[in-house]
RNA sequence: GGCCAGGUAGUUCAGUUGGUUAGAAUGCCAGCCUGUCACGCUGGAGGUCGAGGGUUCGAGCCCCUUCCUGGUCGCCA
């Protein structure tokens, strides 16, 4: 009697309660053990595995046969009995290790090529195999999850925004290009010779819009396209939820968004997030720091000793001082013993990758001696300031970097994240989730010469710093925020300006000349003069709150089809060449007509 | 664009000072095996050492070029 592939149960639904009872499963063979006589599989479905028995006197000599054909990934249906195991015979690793299903019937739906991983999560694959064969590797039960916990993380913020009030609206994927910011994807137009569609790096334009249309809470979960370099946090394709609200204040979209991440922190982590988050302002994260999205769960603050640094004899130190820069330490309390020279050469070149110049060291050992990269120029005096501003004790060290102010925050902030990681400072099992408040609204740009939004070019300024604009518009604080987990930039916002001579006054400072401005964002200024609520808003990474839910290193464990370094699919081989009149039509002159 | 690490069997890796036929584990194939659970036992197949060039009597190993992968700096409003 032939059976279909229609199951009624899972495999890891298997459980003794249904023993005694008749279950049709249908999946994939994870592995076989074929002892001559009986043939035991393990059968493989998104809810787990669970252990088929084929025993010729149960099954029949052609099921039999069958079974002992089985291999890994073949996709087979069989309809058995639940038995409980006997006692000697459970497997105590296995969750449903305690019974396992006496096959009567079975169908052979599909063979498969050997695979090339082992869908296991133990298995040791090359990420660049696994991501060419990101079919397979999606069956790994740690994907499975890491999909699913996505799924669930989506429909916990779509619900918790609904039930705000919110609306989401779907914005054009086809856009145009903006001057500010990460470079464009640009799409052709086949319609318009020469013109250019640009994929969005965010809806902020859109959005914006839609408060002017009177929506009065957005929200959605957009996907975004930047083409800049990738990393391990860093696709260039992601998603995010981006959310706009009109006739607010800060603190407003930040009490919405809050009570978002702890309603998915409450779902899909049973954590309780404490209510009002804490507030953090820029000045005192870059002050302690280094960093406008610190990790707060460890110590290891910076701390300025620039007064006792200037004129100390120690000329690294007097120069940067004298030079307007500065000179921060850190102290890595109880770590003199682990303080090797080879550790601390070690660290020495680390603070190097970010444009240090040096790193200056004092280890106080625990028997009261001391080694140092700057003995010589440790006098009694600096020693004791130094030892002061820190509160070094004996086995301690303290790094100094000694420059101008962002690379020596830059520096020791990136060292002082380098230490707790090899040091296992790190409480792993914490979340601090904080607002980092009042950004800066311009920064310098060096190379250009020119300052440039920090946030972007529609952020308005705070009240009481609206004078400064004028006068000293280095120093005046935006209505800009981001939120930070754990030392990664979950997402930022701000309230954006609605009124067109401010945002003239802003494309101004930022020296992007009326006639730019207007080619660029003519409609958003013509829009605004009919008549723009007070609006703001904010984004965060959807790939990047489930990659720290679930403790992942990397954004592709919770992307199903993730993007290489080089932005390249190794699965589908991404980008690739087209045929020629594919770009004929789109006004594109291909390689071979070039000559090349 | 820069720096670092890597590329050897399907997979994960080893490969000494440049020296015979490039190894191991696992997987795969065949045979045996009625309570295994990373089953076991016996046997077998499986390699463009990323690619190209050079040095050498001889290159997986040394040199040059190049491609690919990861990490990272720049970059990412």
């Amino acid at each position: 009697m032939a059976i279909n592939y229609r199951r009624d149960h899972y495999c890891g639904q298997i459980r003794a309660n249904l023993a005694g009872q008749r279950v049709h499963l249908s999946g994939w063979v994870q592995r076989t053990r074929d002892l001559g006589g009986v043939v035991f599989v393990w059968l493989r479905d998104r809810e787990g595995l669970v252990q088929l028995v084929f025993d010729e006197g149960t099954c029949g000599a052609e099921c039999f046969k069958l079974g002992a054909s089985l291999r890994a990934e073949y996709v087979v249906s069989v309809v058995g009995e639940v038995r409980m195991r006997a006692p000697e015979a459970v497997n105590a690793k296995m969750e449903n290790g305690d019974v396992e299903v006496f096959v009567e019937e079975a169908l052979l739906l599909n063979k498969s090529d050997t695979p090339p991983i082992y869908i296991d999560d133990n298995a040791n694959e090359n990420e660049n195999v696994r991501l060419k064969y990101r079919y397979l590797d999606l069956r790994r039960p740690s994907m499975q999850q890491a999909i699913r916990t996505r799924s669930r993380v989506v429909g916990v913020i779509r619900r918790f925004m609904e039930n705000c009030g919110f609306i989401e609206v779907e914005t054009p994927i086809l856009t145009k290009s903006t001057p500010e910011g990460a470079r464009d994807f640009l799409v052709p137009s086949r319609q318009h010779p020469g013109a250019f569609y640009a994929l969005p790096q965010s809806p902020q334009i859109y959005k914006q819009l839609l408060m002017l249309s009177g929506f009065d809470r957005y929200f959605q979960i957009a996907r975004c396209f930047r083409d800049e370099d990738n990393r391990a946090d860093r696709q260039p394709e992601f998603t995010q939820c981006d959310v706009e609200m009109s006739f607010i204040e800060p603190a407003d979209i930040q009490g919405v968004i809050e009570g978002a991440f702890a309603q998915v922190f409450r779902e899909v982590k049973g954590i309780e997030l404490p209510l009002p988050l804490p507030r953090m302002t820029w000045t005192e994260a870059m002050e302690n720091y280094g960093s406008d999205k610190p990790d707060t769960r460890f110590g290891l603050k910076l701390v300025d000793v620039s007064a006792a640094a200037a004129n100390c004899g120690f000329g690294v130190f007097e120069d940067a001082v004298a030079a307007g820069g500065t000179v921060r330490g850190i102290n890595a309390k109880g770590l003199a013993a682990a303080m090797s020279r080879k550790e601390l050469d070690s660290l020495g070149e680390y603070a190097k990758t970010y444009r240090a110049r040096g790193l200056a060291w004092v280890v106080l050992n625990e028997d009261g001696t001391l080694r140092s990269s700057f003995n010589r120029f440790l006098t009694e005096e600096l020693k004791s300031a130094l030892f002061a501003a820190l509160d070094a004790r004996p086995g301690d060290a303290l790094f100094f970097v000694a420059d101008k102010k962002s690379v020596v925050l830059q520096s020791l902030g990136e060292l002082r994240k380098e230490i707790a990681r090899r040091h296992n400072l790190i409480d792993c099992d914490r979340f601090d989730l904080f607002w980092v408040v009042e950004f800066p609204l311009l920064e310098w740009d060096e190379e250009d010469g020119r300052f440039v939004a920090m946030h972007h070019p529609f952020t308005t300024v705070m009240d009481e710093d609206r004078e400064l604009m004028k006068t000293e518009p280095g120093a005046v604080r935006a209505k800009a925020y981001d939120l930070v987990l754990n030392g990664i930039e979950m997402g930022s916002g701000s309230i954006r300006i609605h009124r067109s001579d401010w945002q003239e006054e802003m494309f101004e400072l930022i020296g992007l000349t009326p006639q730019e401005a207007r080619h660029r964002f003519g409609f958003l200024l013509d829009a605004f003069r009919y008549g723009t609520p007070p609006h703001g808003g904010f984004a965060f990474g959807i790939d990047r709150l489930v990659m720290m839910l679930l403790n992942r290193d990397s954004l592709r464990d919770v992307i199903a089809f993730p993007k290489a370094q080089g932005a390249n699919c190794l699965m589908m081989d991404t980008p690739a060449d087209v045929r020629d009149e594919q770009l004929k039509d789109l006004h594109i002159k291909s390689l071979a007509e070039k000559g090349e």
